[in-house]
DNA sequence: TGGACCGTCCGGTCCGGGCCGAACCGTCGC
DNA sequence: GCGACGGTTCGGCCCGGACCGGACGGTCCA
């Protein structure tokens, strides 16, 4: 009795939808949050258009992605913050395989997303990080059993514009832990952390840059380190001039 | 660009891993937190020894089980609960195909998973979800902001004879919510969750049945409603007598 | 009304991998 | 020792599915 209906047959068909390369990669790419053409998702993963057409009718019949159609194109996005996390959850236990990038593009690419990027919705890199200890070291938040918004941490929040009894009403938890992959040490997820992050870039603070890198402004540098009470210097972001460049 | 080194390559090897019928199946029964001999496995998913000795090796390879050899048995079982929670949330996402169990003994023997049962290392099924809202209802746990533990809390569980401080130490977050697949609603994992399971078993309140499932002991039931402050009927078990038994 | 463009549908090819049975090796027990 | 038993290895079968090119059907713009 053992072999019951609750046998592995619908969490390997999930799983099958996230087995293959190509499908993978979409998922990836779409971490960032933001709705993809089928055409773009098919020349960022190298196939047919043909080819990402057929993944992308899978995994939207899977459950995992969303479509909506404008004229001639075919929007995609995740399903949601669940199947977000979820991927990230599975990219996470993924072995790295972290090929170091070769060209000098590549490597700027790489260092500028190091710094600070999107993760799904909100703030991770080394900037996210930082934000995440440095709200834990203000008192906003406390992690004596669990991750918890502290009452300080409330109003703090209220004065940065971020109410947060809206927030509670989500069915989505306000508060999670993500571990970074670059800085495999956890960055501020959930409800908040989207919140957070999309206050920032309202004021102006952050900027999106290429893909998922996110930037900070100027006028943002001196503002985060104020209300995060930190130097800005320890904001600074990846300097153009670091390491042995070209000799 | 966007093809950098992080393409899918390492997620899609994972959820490999998961994407077969077979393997999905074992990681399902291993949920129970127990080590299981690779003949028990291949039984009960109904494949050959040689078919699953197969299995194993590329589930141990890719570090979702660890295994250990005794004699001429091998026995295997989870890497670690955050494999555990990866084949949860996998699970929990899944499209549940729950074809209802045809015999009277499947039948029953269901319900009593429904009841309670390990889930991996805690509590989970109807009594697990009565326990996470006894919790809540009588101040030990809050989900203000995420889930915490409250001071009282604290003493709580000492009474009870489980010391948090230890369990604080460990690097597992201590306070986790399980999406319970029968019951739809959370019930209560992480390193407490974990701890209290084991210290109802220990103190005889509830008792292995066979498999995953768990039953409350004629001496836990009413122990269990007095530190939880419900009344003994809430916690019944499922009635044999319960529904149109055989006209 | 063309033509460019995005996406889809339809064969067809090919590779990976899941499965088994049979032979083999080690452990345990008599 | 010998047989019983658990597990592994090997060879072979076969199916699913990932991929492509080419034809086709829409949408948008000139």
């Amino acid at each position: 009795m053992t072999t019951t209906s609750a046998d592995g047959r619908g969490m390997a068909a999930l799983a099958a939808l996230l087995a293959d390369r190509t499908r993978a990669s979409f998922c990836l790419a779409l971490l960032d949050g933001r709705a993809w053409t089928a055409g773009e998702l098919a020349r960022s993963a190298g196939v047919a258009a043909s080819t990402a057409s057929d993944h992308l009718t899978r995994l939207v019949q899977g459950g995992l992605l969303v479509e909506e159609r404008q004229g001639r194109h075919r929007y995609v996005r995740l399903a949601g913050p669940a199947v977000a996390q979820l991927i990230e959850d599975l990219a996470g236990h993924a072995p790295a395989p972290p090929a170091p990038p070769r060209t000098l593009r590549a490597a700027s690419a790489g260092a500028a997303l190091a710094y600070a990027r999107t993760c799904y919705d909100h703030l991770a890199g080394r900037l996210g990080v930082l934000v995440h200890d440095a709200l834990l070291d203000r008192g906003v938040l406390d992690r004596a059993g669990g991750l918890a918004l502290t009452p300080a941490g409330v109003s703090w929040l209220a004065e940065l514009g971020v109410p947060v009894e809206p927030l509670r009403a989500a069915r989505r938890p306000l508060l999670r832990d993500c571990l970074d992959w670059t800085e495999r040490r956890p960055h501020l997820a959930g409800a908040l952390g989207a919140a957070l992050c999309h206050r920032f870039l309202d004021l102006g603070w952050t900027a999106r840059g290429t893909g998922r890198s996110i930037r900070l402004t100027p006028a943002g540098r001196p503002a985060l380190a104020a209300v995060l009470g930190l130097d800005p210097a320890d904001l600074a972001p990846p300097s153009r001039a670091t390491g042995p460049a070209r000799a």
